[in-house]
DNA sequence: ATGTCC
């Protein structure tokens, strides 16, 4: 601890170095955010950017009432990390970027009794958005196939079951039209102003956000799944983890919510944070202080923490600006190869800009913030093969 | 972010 969290109210907390690039604008949406009725604690985390009125990149405690607005559309976006049966060492990367033409239809009535039996296991009951399940969607959501590149705790990756043998594919997705519904749904009531517990308001939507979080999570095993069949391998799911939601949390003693916005949880398990698309992604073990919880050292970074991390690496270029910054400089075909010797499938052209590696921090710089703040040690990184964003739409 | 905006 200490360099590496900031402290910047009374309320606000950022876990970044001073020589960590943090937009000024995404501090400014921190500390108004901060100012909503029954905010206890917000913690920027160290890919924390700047979004439409609140800030991307955070975690957000309230007491008795919560902001479905923090948690935003896309309810239960998160990361699942499957090791698959297929060979790094037998990858062809011409080969494999044929396979994946008809990866972003709705699924075919092949799937339909998968799609059924989950949705009963998972206790999903909302019909209408079975043709978003195992899509990607749009965005900075992907599937990417990955390889594991260098090792720092081998029982750890033992626990997991990972071996550097396997090719490893991340799913980065979330809930695409039903979590957007939901949000859509409780503007229309209530604007921006929150739900007070109590409220039936507050019940009903709990409710759906929890469904759409299971759909989320079904929606990453299906496209896992999907990806997996393409490439004729199977695999197993070694985690899954969200970082948009809003969960009941007891922190310090005090019982509340905790929003995160982009902000993964350090209280679940070991969790990937990804890189850009040309950039590493990192295995972390998140680190809990083996000290008595009265001790004030550990109370004050998880205050300044609130049991999060970042993301991924953090936007350092507005969606959007990109095609303009990199168009001279780089042509589409140019985008296609990273400087990792990884592959890009995007077909869409202004996606091809606003997710270039270029738009983004050093993935590097937010794992050290982590690890100098005393949050996590990293087990291993992965190094980007083939990543998938979408073949049409250009 | 969004069966994405005409």
């Amino acid at each position: 601890m200490g360099k590496s969290v900031q402290k910047i109210t009374d309320k606000v907390s950022l876990i970044a170095s001073a020589d960590t690039w943090i937009e000024g604008l995404a501090i400014q949406q921190l500390i108004k955010t901060s100012e909503l009725n029954g905010m206890q604690r917000v913690a920027g985390m160290p890919d924390l950017h700047p979004g439409r009125g609140y800030p991307i990149g955070a975690a957000f405690f309230t007491t008795n009432k919560i902001y479905p607005a923090l948690v935003g559309n896309d309810i239960g976006c998160g990361m699942a990390l499957w090791q698959t049966t297929a060979k790094v060492a037998k990858v062809n990367l011409d080969k494999l970027a044929k396979k994946f033409t008809h990866i972003e239809l709705p699924l075919d009535e092949s799937w339909f009794s998968i799609i059924e039996s989950s949705k009963a296991a998972k206790n999903i009951t909302i019909k209408g958005y079975d043709s978003a399940l195992g899509t990607i969607g749009g965005g900075n959501h992907f599937a990417e196939f990955q390889a594991i590149d260098e090792i720092y705790n081998q029982s750890a990756l033992d626990e997991l079951g990972l071996s550097r043998k396997h090719l490893q594919l991340l799913v980065h997705s979330g809930s695409r039209g039903l979590g957007q519904s939901i949000l859509v749904e409780h503007i229309a009531g209530h604007n921006h102003n929150g739900l007070c517990e109590g409220d039936a308001d507050f019940k009903d939507y709990m409710s759906k956000h929890d469904e759409a979080v299971r759909f989320a999570e079904l929606n990453r095993e299906l496209i896992a799944k999907r990806f997996l069949e393409a490439i004729r391998a199977s695999g197993e799911r070694s985690l899954d983890i969200n970082h948009n939601l809003v969960s009941a949390k007891n922190i310090n003693g005090c019982d509340g919510w905790l929003h995160r916005k982009g902000a993964t949880p350090s209280d679940k398990g070991y969790v990937v944070i990804p890189g850009s698309r040309g950039d590493y992604s990192y295995l972390v073990k998140p680190v809990f202080t083996a000290l008595s919880d009265n001790d004030l050292a550990v109370q004050e970074s998880i205050n300044s923490s609130l049991f999060s991390l970042a993301h991924g690496a953090g936007r350092k270029w507005q969606r959007g600006e990109c095609h303009g910054r990199l168009g001279h400089k780089y042509k589409r075909e140019d985008l296609y190869r990273t400087a990792l010797g990884s592959r890009v499938i995007c077909g869409n052209k202004e996606l091809l800009y606003d997710e270039a590696p270029q738009a983004y921090k050093k993935c590097e710089t937010v794992i050290s913030d982590m690890v100098d703040a005393g949050l996590i040690e990293v087990v291993a990184k992965l190094r980007p093969v083939l990543t998938f964003k979408t073949n049409g739409g250009c």
